[in-house]
Order: structure tokens, then sequence, then C-alpha cells
DNA sequence: TTATTTTAATTTGTGTGCAATATATTTGTT
DNA sequence: AACAAATATATTGCACACAAATTAAAATAA
């Protein structure tokens, strides 16, 4: 079989070059959020508690993507790092609400300029940019209704 | 700050929908490498050793851009399960030189189907799966290097 | 109401990812 | 040759990923 078509080259592997891309801007944000005392995975996390808080796990799990059985720990370690609090719901006693304290809300500020030295580190336009995103949309949206 | 342009939207993260999609594709390839007994990650150790074998950690790293301290472990589960071999070099005595064995080898026979299984439930067009491997790839190499 | 099913979160076990440290071997220096 | 730096792996410790099993509470059915 000839080379240039061999379905298991590595060279051909989109899964590769996804993987190791994801892997090196996890890395990248590493030294960008360690002086915050968070991982990556936790960041996600404050942004969407920036976003919004006094939610719970299940809503958490969905819009940062991350998985219950990931975020259980993950949340409990925050909460003992004191960024935030986690509650009984009271009308749902299965549920739990997320709540930032003031020292997870007042982290934010420290964070306002990581998205754009990331933006810079990536070395993409702003056009390869939103199309990396669109494609990686797609690419999970299609994967993870199927 | 208008919701349009704040830079610590979810959504607007370019970082948690690579890292999903990325997660997504893993995850889609679990059933199909399940039957062969292997992980994605020591899928990618398989893909390089089908292509050359009898090589170093060092190059295994290189090629799989695995990391080599999860690389050695990885290395020991696929020995102990007969699929490769972990030999010192006999010319430098720092190395070590795995090589596959006959069920290794003959993995690959039904490893053939994967790629395609994966490109049809990946929903990207040819052009679109070319054109994200080639930003990833950018922003691999960009970040890498830096 | 009691029993069954569903839902929300947690726990468990295995396999990574990765920075930091350690070990052994080789190479380079004096 | 003796010693110092560099190299190739290996180890350690903590954080995640995730399937599967578990627990507890709420919703639904009988």
């Amino acid at each position: 079989m000839s080379a240039l078509f061999d379905p298991l080259l590595l060279d051909h592997q989109i899964c590769r070059s996804l993987y190791s891309a994801s892997s090196a801007l996890t890395r990248a944000y590493r030294p960008l959020l360690a002086p915050l005392g968070l991982t990556y995975p936790q960041y996600l996390v404050m942004l969407a508690l920036w976003e919004r808080d006094q939610v719970t796990v299940g809503d958490l799990c969905t819009r940062t993507r991350l998985d219950p059985g990931s975020l259980t720990p993950l949340l409990k370690r925050m909460a003992s790092k004191g960024l935030l609090l986690r509650a009984r719901a009271k009308e749902d006693e299965r549920k739990r609400v997320i709540a930032l304290t003031r020292a997870g809300l007042e982290l934010k500020a420290r964070a306002l300029t990581i998205p754009e030295q990331i933006a810079c580190a990536s070395g993409l336009s702003l056009e390869q940019g939103l199309q990396l995103r669109e494609l990686t949309e797609q690419l999970y949206s299609h994967l993870d209704t199927a």
C-alpha cells in the first residue's frame, strides 16, 4: 500500500494533531493559571461560575463539558481552597448548589488578561482562531449527539 | 462590558472547544479500540511502531508526542499484554529498544478499518478534516517551539 | 400508600498528563 | 584516569478522564 494513502500513517492522523494541540494549549495555560492556584479544568469551572453561579453540578457539567465523575472531586478541591461553597439545594436534596465565595469572585479580576495572552501565544490569527473554533465545535457536537 | 466582547465568556473560548472536541474524539476511539485491548495513547504508540519499530523510548515520545513520564508505564502495560518487548540497547545501556512481538505486529490487520470509521463518525468532510489538521498542527508547533 | 423507576451526585478503579526528582550511563573536561 | 556535565529512562505525587457501580432523594406507577 502506498504510504501516501496508508490510513494508519501517524502523520495523517487528525487525532494526534488534535490531541497534541489540545495538550499543548492546556500546557500553555498552566503558567498563567498557576499564580491563581488554578488548573485548567478548574479555570473552566471558574469561567462558568463567573458567568452564573448558584448553579448545580449538572449545570456545570453541561457548560464546562467536564465529566460529573471528574467534577465532584475537582469542586471539593476548589471548595477547600475557599473559592466556592457546595451546599445542598433545599427544594431538592439530591442537588448541590455551587456558589462563589468572595475570594472566588475576586479572582476574576486577575484572570482578565489571560485570554489575550493565550491568543498571542497561540500564533493563530483571529480568523484562524474562529475557524478552529467552528471546526472543533462541529466535531464536538457531531460526536456528542451520536 | 458587553457580553459580545467579554474575553472570559465560555462560549468564546477556543480552549473549551478544542478540549471537548479532543476528549470526544478520544471517546469515539474507545469502543473501536477496546476489542483490540488498546487505549487511545496506546493506539498512538502502536501506529508509531507499525511504521517503524526497534526504536527508543525517546523516538516514540517524539513521534507520538506523548510524555516520557507517561510513556514508561504505558509501555510496561503493553509489554505485559505481550504486544512489545523492552530491551536494553547494547551500544548504549541507557536506552531501551522497543520492538513489536508477533502479536503486536498482527494486531495491525485488525486496526485497518479504524481510520475510516472515525472519519465517518467525525461528521467532517475531507476538506474540513484537512483544515482542522492544518490548524491544529500550526497551533501545536507554535506552542511547542515557544 | 407502597413499590418502581428515574434523577443527581458520588465513589471506585484503571489509565493517563506532567512537573519534579532520581538513577544510571555516556560524553566531555581537566 | 578522575571528575563534571549531559543524556535516556524511570519514579513520585497530584490532578484528571471516564466507565461502572453506588447512594440518596424525587417522581411516577401500581
